[in-house]
DNA sequence: GTCTATAGGAAGATAGAC
DNA sequence: GTCTATCTTCCTATAGAC
């Protein structure tokens, strides 16, 4: 196999990782695997990974920073509140829609790294992370429409965060045979009006 | 050791299994660990179950049986709807503070059955039978107290058990710090009045 | 840096005595 | 029904040649 700088390999090997991962589960995923996903033999992945949790520390911070940018893009500030919320929503959930089995290890990757010890951290930085990304939405439309808000952004922002991720989980496992269409309208229907009572209250 | 039935067996082994996995992970959690926890050899195991699978299973429906009697128990009609909402949220929050192990082992377990080829039926069962008992409560609410929904009471209830399930994850992921006593109140207050939006609009 | 080969251990499952 | 001992397989990680 042609040669590689490690930091090259290292991409590669947590870019093989994640396929692997996404494919066959968390469980079911071993270090052969990913070496033969990415086309490289064994000794290779030690070489650039002192441990298999090594490279699934990489993994876990990999996928986080992907997923916190799906959700950044998602939310980005449109022209109207209600406009943002609906086309925000609706970003976000085709982007489940579209790769559900990305979504699916990013849930198996939290349960993992409660279990280990050493990598609870990991965990809690993902979800401070959506929090923040909802946070600083809030922030900006509150300075950008003179929104004032009834309860505090964080603790809006963790309600949303909390909300999308059930919802996203209730998708994955139940799949598309329910009336998602109806209860994606639900809610957007009820953030928009969650914010402005808020707007109202203020 | 002491003979023993067969059924009585399993559920004993059934019952170490729980509390071995809510300690150390199902991932951990190997067969020699389950009997040493309900303290027989290996091949008791093995002559009560056919394989760890079978035993799995088996964990899997007790425990969607148990949970699903907490969030019945929690979602029990009380005298008006406000006090429905709110003490039945308290109800099912108490015992997740009370028991964070056993829901993420829940959680686990989804994962799992999600991943193990014939056992997506035990996770589309868990979260059914979910909307299942908050479809009953609303019926009963709306026989009981005239209520009309605006929705159908199953998009009301998916709603409702995928926004409990979020923030239950939330909370298993980020810990006691933040303020979630100021999420519940949004919460439950958000609730009531999406009920009573639906009052109104009827 | 990459390879083949293998060490070393732990897992699920079975054999056969009691 | 329960036990101890063992089989077989698969894993992570390393050794050493190229």
């Amino acid at each position: 196999m042609a040669r590689m700088p490690s930091a090259e390999r290292r991409r590669q090997l947590t870019e093989a990782a994640i396929r692997a991962m996404a494919r066959d589960g968390v469980a079911r995923t071993t270090t052969r695997s990913i070496a033969a996903e990415a086309g490289v033999s064994l000794s290779v992945f030690h070489y650039c990974f002192d441990s298999k949790q090594a490279l699934v520390e990489a993994v876990i911070t990999t996928l986080t920073d992907h997923s916190v940018t799906v959700v950044k893009q998602a939310l980005r500030p449109r022209s109207t509140l209600v406009e943002t919320v609906r086309a925000g929503f609706q970003a976000y959930w085709d982007h489940v829609r579209a790769h559900p089995d990305e979504h699916m290890l990013t849930y198996e990757l939290t349960q993992y790294a409660l279990r280990e010890p050493g990598f609870e951290h990991l965990a809690r930085r993902q979800y401070e992370l959506y929090g923040a990304a909802y946070t600083e939405l809030i922030d900006g439309l509150r300075r950008t429409m003179g929104l004032r808000l009834a309860v505090p952004a964080p603790v809006l922002a963790r309600y949303l965060a909390a909300m999308t991720d059930g919802l996203t989980l209730n998708y994955l496992v139940l799949g598309d045979e329910s009336a998602w269409t109806d209860i994606l309208d639900t809610v957007t229907a009820h953030i928009a009006s969650l914010v402005q009572d808020d707007v109202r209250r203020a």
